[in-house]
DNA sequence: AATGAATGAGCCTTCATTCAT
DNA sequence: TATGAATGAAGGCTCATTCAT
């Protein structure tokens, strides 16, 4: 009975802290939303609801924290993404206005974070494999999606599939900044996906 | 005579100040470089070989002197790509290579600039108004040459001029973020010019 | 149990927080005494044996922290001065004499503060209302303490109230500065009062 | 001939010279009138029209400065108080009176030089002796027509002379601080030398 | 584990002073 | 002697981090 008590009062901390670990990220992303790298342990620790030291609790100090938001809001977009590929694996003409609408999307939620992902105060923030794993893994899905297209005969087949994908992502960010303030999300990544897939149609009689 | 002489003492006065002006931005700009917007009066004045006050001088506060480095480095820029196109405004395909040739080597000497103008920390440094008029500047240089490449029959004449423009800048990060580790300068940017004349001319039997 | 526990914690915290607030006024005080408004706030810190930070939790900044003092030892030679007429309600002569000392022996206490109220620098410092405030009260006090005396006969009845008391207080100063470097506080409130006795008297032969 | 030219020059340069250190004092005044001891070097330059390193040829350093304008404040002050007091001799109540114009009047004049005469980081600024020394010379005025009042018969015989003399001058402070935004300067000394004379004359009846 | 007051290193900024012209 | 740009020591304030509860 007694350990059973314990048992439970021992997970409810477990959940507890497991609960404040993303009430911090949360938070942090939040702040880092509006912050950027400027983003203050106290201001994190006030929309946690929590107090300072608690986050000294889940880490260690500031820069492991913002590793952990860059890295929390990195695989957040990855997954985006990802889903807006494969909800429309069947069409490569969809699944690349589906994935510029999200990379559009995911730019304008964490702008900073991706204006940060260059900052060179970031790369002491980042062991660098894990920036070049993040890296890679945008390309891979660019790059799945292209070769399906050229399969399925839709783009042309003489790309060159690291400069396709490349061209595709940097797209997402020079959108934001040049247009973002023109153009609804909706209608952006409209025109954008049209001009994509003219481009990478090839043919201008498609 | 005396005129004359005080003309020239104050000739020199104004000369050494604005030489010092100067080796100021150049020193924050090499600081800017490797610490973005965490620069640091003290270490401008070292590197600038003058005492911190001096720097007040010339620069109300620190913001303004970041205003003027990205204003300084902004105005670099765009003079580079636009050298860039004119020395062969002939060739609108060999303007493009030494756009995109041009438009990489800044990315790397400006690398955190650029990360920067979205950082949300610098939409106090900038009046928005001048932000707007240098995200304009960028589009007409590439929206010249576009034009001028459909006119002489080498780019398909159904691009959105707008949009290409924009594809064409966002491709200047994303190769040096995603690919600057594997190539060098030039290999990059042969590979990334050639991907792009290939979609921007549109029939792949071109 | 547990509200009780957490009361205690917080009532703790609170008298230590009361406690650290009072210990940087007596130290602000002391260091207002011999540096005037050139209080520096590490100074402060150091004699209140706590770390600068903690200031700035008790005090926005140094204006808040000087004005605090500044009320604070207004507050207290209010205070001393009403014991010394109060405590001697009863005979308007004594009461002078115990004011007069009170007086100068504020004066020496907080003789900076008092050269300080008329420091141009410290309009800024104080809302004027509470200047006013502060000064009407020091009025009110000398004011009761003449019309005792006027009912009970001691004082002249042809006295100009709000002038007399002016007479009085300024005395304070003047006495200090003139001559507080010959006499001893004694000596010189004896004196003081002295005179002040026989001319609010009137009467020669009193 | 020549000799002649440069002796007027020298003494152009003198008269330049010592009209340059009458136009730093009367800046330095002026400057000091609204910010006390924190006039700054640049702002007494400015407003004598010449560069600051000017200031530091006729002053070794800020201190020097300071101390020559409260040098030279007290000795108008004190002159003023002469001149009211002597150009009515004959008359001590109409002396008083205007000495007690006179006071009020330089206390407005300079408020923050006597506010500043006690500031204790002034005493760094004074060899005690030079304050001592006009200390005495404000108080030998008073003296003078106290000593010539009583043997009119006009002022009662038993006063103290020197805290008499320390009341009056007393009161040019407090009048001006406790009651200076209620009236007139003329209204305030007419009261105040009303009320004075009463208290100074003894008899209710004189 | 949670708390938040206390801490102090570090940064921006001011201003008396100097010195080359 | 006059000038004022340059200098850098000194001081206000912030904020990551600690630690007693």
């Amino acid at each position: 009975m007694e350990s059973t008590k314990e048992q439970a009062k021992a997970s409810m901390k477990r959940a507890d802290a497991q609960n404040n670990r993303t009430r911090i990220l949360e938070a942090a992303r939040s702040v880092f939303a509006e912050r950027g790298l400027d983003l203050e342990m106290n201001e994190v620790a006030t929309q946690a609801h929590l107090g300072v030291g608690t986050l000294y609790g889940h880490f260690a100090n500031r820069e492991d924290l913002l590793r952990a938001v860059v890295q929390y809001a990195s695989e957040d977009v990855l997954a985006q993404l990802r889903a807006a590929v494969t909800s429309h694996a069947d069409d490569p003409r969809i699944a690349l206005q589906a994935l510029v609408f999200a990379g559009i999307q995911a730019q304008r939620r964490y702008r900073p974070l991706f204006a940060v992902l260059r900052d060179p105060r970031l790369a002491k923030f980042r062991d660098p494999s894990y920036g070049q794993h993040t890296r890679v893994q945008f390309l891979e899905i660019l790059k799945d999606l292209l070769t399906h297209g050229i399969q399925a005969g839709i783009f042309r087949p003489d790309l060159d599939l690291d400069m396709a994908a490349v061209i595709i992502i940097g797209t997402f960010s020079s959108a934001t900044d040049l247009m973002g303030a023109c153009s609804s999300l909706d209608e952006l990544s409209q025109r954008l996906s049209r001009s994509l897939l003219t481009m990478l149609a090839g043919n201008s009689e498609s």
